[in-house]
DNA sequence: TCAATAATGGACTCGCAAGTCCAGTAATTA
DNA sequence: TAATTACTGGACTTGCGAGTCCATTATTGA
């Protein structure tokens, strides 16, 4: 026996979910109204609440949503070009993907969220940073394996590798500083830490 | 001549701002009532309006003046200390210090607040970043000098050394994670990355 | 002492938004 | 077709908080 009556379209639910993570990316959770949602997702408010169990519970999902809309494409590397190519590519694709719009709202919302909702931090942890951390884990793994570099700790030196990255750089975009504060560009930056990570893990 | 009648007290305008940077660090912008703020602060509504153009302007002269407050103190750095040491040790101040409830607080107050005023980011850049990038800019440079390291570039590699260290931990911290995400300790993490650095500028 | 400004506290306006209610309409299954 | 559930839209309740007003009291300089 299948359930009686009329379906909930899950249609209507994506347009709410789509809706309301446009609404909470770009003004946070209590500048969000649902009746603004509600319209901009062609839905009534009732059709929200039926859905959804109020704002808060709409906010989590619209962040698991929309952390589950991958950040990096894994599919795009190439795991066979040497170790300076590849974190290069990697770095300066990550740093940009990182200062858009988007995934910088993205990170101002959950930072500011997950002190009241713990499943906020969980939620972006599990879907941006760790298959990001793993990715480029597995390439140094084969790089040490092919003897191009020496890593002992591949999961601990993809970390290090990301956050010497992205820190500056997306730190400072987070700040939504006008003008860059530094007397280095952010080229030179990326490229002088690639070359770090390089001299540090020399066979 | 000095201005008639009875001065605004400048001790009501301390406590309007002590009370004021500890809602707004707790709660937030929009969950901070001016109301519990005067209540806190002992002074009434009509005085924060006195002091202070609004509930915004006060967001701006709270997290201006928290800033203020120094977050690391440069003065107990041993400059004299070899690099191994020293940076061991500063990476490990600077990541208990960011770590902590206030200074996370801070951080993702600004973070979400300085879409809306850009002075904020300007703010907390100038007073928590620059310097503490500039001290440690300064002790490579001395660590060149003696040749006990090889760094051409001081600031650019002390925001590397910077970014590296607090990165992970402070972004894990953040999160509000629950517990450590990672199969390596904090403690590993720190210790590797100042093994990195300085492998990657030996002379 | 007098004029001027600060501070109090409590009442007040005003707008906004979360959440509910309801009567009518649409879709789906038995 | 009938029963059942989803959806609509609009009205409604409720609560909160920013900002204002005002009469009163406290402090200060001239």
């Amino acid at each position: 026996m299948t359930t009686r009556g009329r379906p909930k379209s899950d249609q209507k639910r994506q347009q709410i979910l789509a809706a309301g993570i446009e609404h909470f990316q770009l003004h946070g959770f209590e500048q969000t109204s649902l009746d603004r949602v509600a319209q901009s997702a062609g839905v009534s408010k009732q059709t929200i609440y039926s859905h959804f169990d109020g704002k808060a519970a709409l906010l989590e999902e619209c962040i698991q949503e929309r952390c589950r809309q991958s950040i990096l494409s894994p599919e795009s590397l190439d795991y066979s070009l040497p170790p300076e190519t590849f974190l290069g590519n990697f770095a300066r694709l990550f740093i940009a993907t990182l200062c858009d719009t988007g995934p910088l709202s993205l990170w101002r919302l959950c930072a500011s969220e997950c002190e009241r909702n713990l499943e906020i931090g969980k939620s972006y942890f599990n879907s941006a940073p760790r298959p990001v951390i793993a990715a480029v884990a597995e390439y140094l793994r084969l790089a040490d394996e092919r003897g191009q570099l020496k890593v002992p700790n591949p999961k601990l030196a993809a970390s290090q590798f990301l956050f010497l990255a992205k820190g500056l750089p997306v730190d400072t975009a987070v700040l939504n500083l006008e003008e860059w504060p530094h007397d280095f560009s952010i080229e030179e930056y990326t490229e002088s830490s690639v070359q770090m990570f390089l001299r540090a893990h020399q066979p």
